[in-house]
DNA sequence: GCGCCTAGTTGACACTGTCTACCGCGAAGG
DNA sequence: CCTTCGCGGTAGACAGTGTCAACTAGGCGC
């Protein structure tokens, strides 16, 4: 499978290391459906049989792009909190920005990593992955007064990144009525701020 | 493809009609992958090119699927909306409680509905159900005190819609940190409607 | 009765993931 | 230096898949 010693967590290696790099071009150029083995394998040069030695099935592979790319999102992310004001509103505002500029980008990455049906199930890395972008928002919610009627840390954090990713699933999956969003004077995403912060003042 | 003349909008019949019960069997026991035309054909007696007589590829078949679902996830929403008060709580509580209840319990055809990327692109008829669901949010809006700081109808509705689906989506796809969510006393989902309603009164 | 179209059939093709058997080569051990 | 062994690659096969083409039974209009 993988060369057993290997220095700390590292990812794939060598060929490996290839696949990734044409799965993840596949992903952006024909979506999920378009990353199979045998075109990743087509695309690295390499007989169809090979990928087998470095991932286990299409599902390890498209776990290892899923990890790839959520890294990806949540540098973005990091990168746009540091250029933003320290106030709970910028911080959120900036983690609304990064996460939706990634993801109208690049949106067949975003749906690939919260596909969890067709990723390993168990699979820490990726949970350790997301739990840090949940905990960024956990320490916006920190900062924000405390919220009476039984409503808990988690659930306001739970609420907010439902709000959020939805409204990039829906972007993505254009369920919103037609193009009314793009054609927005202020993007519309912004205004999310204002409305998951009311009345927490 | 489909006989020429046939009374108003309806669906497909006979042996179509049959091939879509079958698909809906397949996408709740083994999920969307499993919802192949072979599968449906097996399933339903007939050749395996049979299906191709009443849709034209997997997409149309998977569309014809997930329109039956959205009606019936429309269906559940109306009926809890009846069954609830008027005031624009209650009725948003009904909303979230019908909707996070159709996906817990059918999770696949859930999200089949909204993977418009599998689905067939130019879509009125869901594009209808969806707009229909939509405006029932639009109608609470409306009974809500106006905002003032440039947020719009749309973006109020948008941003409900983004809650509720994004809430979903990750309950559907085990985002949530391990199992957090579903021993909550009280059902979290319905204290959405609390921070949904914030500073609203 | 004659066509014709509809809805079904079988068969084929290219593609997929996955399994098995093979093989070459470099490193380890004696 | 020679042997052995396993890693990383190969080709080939198998069961699936969607989709297309050719064929056929049967009912309808004329």
């Amino acid at each position: 499978m993988v060369r057993g010693h290997r220095r700390k967590t590292e990812g794939p290696t060598g060929l490996g290391l290839n696949l990734l790099l044409a799965a993840r071009g596949l992903l952006d150029s024909e979506g999920i459906e378009g990353v199979t083995i045998r075109a990743c394998a087509r695309g690295t040069g390499v007989s169809h049989a090979a990928p087998a030695k470095h991932f286990a099935d299409r599902r390890a592979l498209l776990t290892a792009l899923a990890i790839d790319c959520m890294a990806d999102l949540d540098r973005d992310i990091q990168r746009g909190c540091e250029q933003a004001d320290e106030t709970p509103r910028e911080q959120l505002a900036a983690i609304i920005d990064a996460s939706v500029g990634y993801a109208l980008v690049h949106p067949h990455r975003y749906r690939l990593m919260w596909r969890t049906d067709l990723l390993a199930g168990d699979n820490p890395e990726l949970d350790a992955l997301t739990w840090r972008i949940f905990e960024r928002i956990g320490q916006i919610v920190d900062k924000l007064p405390p919220r009476d009627g039984g409503i808990t840390r988690d659930t306001r954090i739970i609420a907010i990144c439902s709000m959020i990713h939805g409204y990039i699933s829906m972007r993505i999956d254009r369920n919103f009525r037609p193009a009314s969003d793009e054609a927005a004077p202020r993007p519309r995403h912004l205004a999310l701020v204002d409305l998951l912060l009311a009345g927490e003042h």
